[in-house]
DNA sequence: TAAAAGTGCGAAAACGTTTAAGAAGCAGCA
DNA sequence: TGCTGCTTCTTAAACGTTTTCGCACTTTTA
């Protein structure tokens, strides 16, 4: 690896020179900046990482923390769709991406924090992991700039998709199309699931829609054999209901595997909504009807927070973004009358 | 961040002590080593990785190139669930895991060999990129450790799926179900295609059975469109197909809907098999026979031989390592007579 | 008993940067 | 002439480690 001491042997300058010449500090001769960049260009030179971390304190890498108990992670259409566009900005901006480690079972392994000071990222951004963990709790309150996605912590950003709204919308959506008996099953407990909730109890109410607490179901997300047990439940009911909102896509092609098994049809029998927006949902008959996230903005948005957060530690605003999704209708709930 | 330096005043020993105490060379002794390790515990000690590294030019950190032209990587079910398991594989064995910056728009960016000797890392995985590109070419040939993914490159180590025999069990599942008229809709080339297609011919030929070109048709992976059009192109003809292989399982629905817009049903009128075994296949009706890929070995594998590499640079062969899939039955494959 | 070998530790250099402080050269000015 | 101030460059210390070498002491060997 050529270094700043070959540039500088090189051209008959100081290593110190070479440093301000390439970082355009201002007291270098215009000559001496050119000739040096010029030779650093020719011999192909690049910083070394470790040594100007060491020196300044920045990586300019960020921190992910991505992880879940049942480790679907990454194989998570929405998470990893986020993951994705936040890739995509960080690199643009300059910034590296690096997993938090996860590995819980190794011999004196770090906690999170303990790795994020080992690694020195210059932020780090949490998704998909239980926030109620005592070592997640014990990063976000460190002094390492911190974003969260889908989440709220008290003087933390957080960027988060508009569970409310979009439960509020496709709740209208449905009742729109004339639907007045429609459960939720809905996912386990956690902010999102509770945000959901509050929005679908609100909507409904004001809608003058009543949810009788039958309707009202619990499946895990994901979990498509949950949400078939729970259709079934709902389907044996003396008024069942004629559309179910369901945890996500996934879970929802579970519910109607139950629907399916009984000789009904979506939509024409009972309608059925998912969440997420799924790619393959769109490819699928019939179409699913689904709020779509919008994981491009959730992941651009977290990049440039958390980044800021860094650069403009000062100025930087912690608050809670909100990134609304959008209704995407299939044809998976039925105008009824 | 407590150093070296605070535990050596705490302990009244040199740092050159301390290191070798926490490092475990020899020659300290048992008693000094305890003392300097119990207060390294209590001080909350964690290890400089930007210094360690400058000094020892071993980073512990792994790059991985995952890149595609579409953009579609990290929500591609097959790359994301091998990456999971690369990651959970590599962070058991300490070493983390760093994505190679992909950004190819930024001013003065740099090349991926380029970017990996910045960020030093000790080896690279390369996933699901173009292997044919000039600067993935730099890449293998450089002096740092690569190991590629589904992709054989002279005298760098590869993972590979076995698609030849891939293929070859889901010919004969069909076969054994009496077909006879099969068609393959193979994706666009690649040396994964291309074997794939070779399979499916030597394995046709073997079992005495005809492929008429007309049955051997082009669509992208995981082109719904694509298998769409193929698809209705294979049912126009005089003798249609009896089953219809796809190039992955994504792919395979869109080809199920140009199906069944003709009224047909799968399995009863025409029978169509995937590849890649992803989740939800699992969950719909009919459930897909497909060609599982064990994308947790693949991933494992990569992540082992990788460290093997950076280890035992000498002892480790270059070798290319299969890792065969499953044929995972569904019910989207008909028994004919 | 003296030399050799072994044990336990420290001093110092090194890795490749950045940066504060200072020096040299030169112009302008009283 | 001597002072000030500016520009451009250098010196040297520092970041937190690792590692080579050497020193002092102890134990073994001849």
């Amino acid at each position: 690896m050529v270094s700043m001491k070959d540039i500088s042997a090189a051209c008959g300058v100081s290593v110190a020179t070479v440093s301000k010449a390439l970082n355009d500090h201002g007291d270098i001769g215009e000559a001496t900046k050119q000739r040096v960049r010029q030779m650093a260009k020719e011999m192909g030179y690049f910083p070394n990482s470790a040594a100007k971390a060491l020196k300044t304190n920045r990586t300019y890498n960020l921190g992910v923390l991505f992880e879940e108990e049942d480790h679907s992670g990454l194989t998570h259409d929405y998470f990893a769709s986020v993951l994705d566009s936040l890739k995509s900005t960080a690199e643009e901006k300059g910034y590296d991406i690096t997993f938090v480690n996860g590995c819980r079972t190794r011999p004196n392994r770090m906690s999170y924090l303990e790795h994020c000071k080992y690694r020195g990222f210059d932020g780090v951004v949490l998704v998909c992991v239980n926030f109620y963990d005592a070592e997640v709790m014990e990063l976000v309150r460190s002094d390492i700039p911190t974003v969260t996605i889908d989440h709220l912590f008290n003087n933390v950003c957080a960027i988060m998709s508009d569970n409310i709204k979009g439960i509020h919308d496709l709740l209208h959506y449905v009742y729109d199309k004339g639907h007045r008996r429609i459960a939720y099953i809905h996912g386990v407990d956690s902010s999102v699931t509770q945000k959901r909730l509050a929005s679908f109890y609100k909507t409904a109410a004001e809608l003058g829609v009543d949810i009788p607490d039958e309707y009202i179901r619990t499946a895990a997300y994901r979990d498509t054999k949950g949400a078939y047990v729970e259709t079934e439940k709902l389907l044996d009911l003396k008024k069942p209901p004629t559309c179910i909102f369901y945890p996500d896509d996934f879970a929802c092609y579970g519910g109607m595997n139950a629907i399916r098994e009984r000789g009904l049809q979506v939509p024409d029998d009972i309608s059925v909504v998912g969440f997420d927006g799924i790619r393959i949902a769109r490819h699928l008959e019939p179409k699913l009807t689904t709020l779509k996230q919008d994981t491009k903005q959730l992941g651009m948005r977290a990049a440039e927070k958390i980044i800021n957060l860094i650069e403009n530690p000062k100025i930087t605003l912690i608050e809670q973004i909100l990134v609304e999704g959008q209704v995407c209708a299939g044809n998976s709930v039925a105008e009824i009358s």
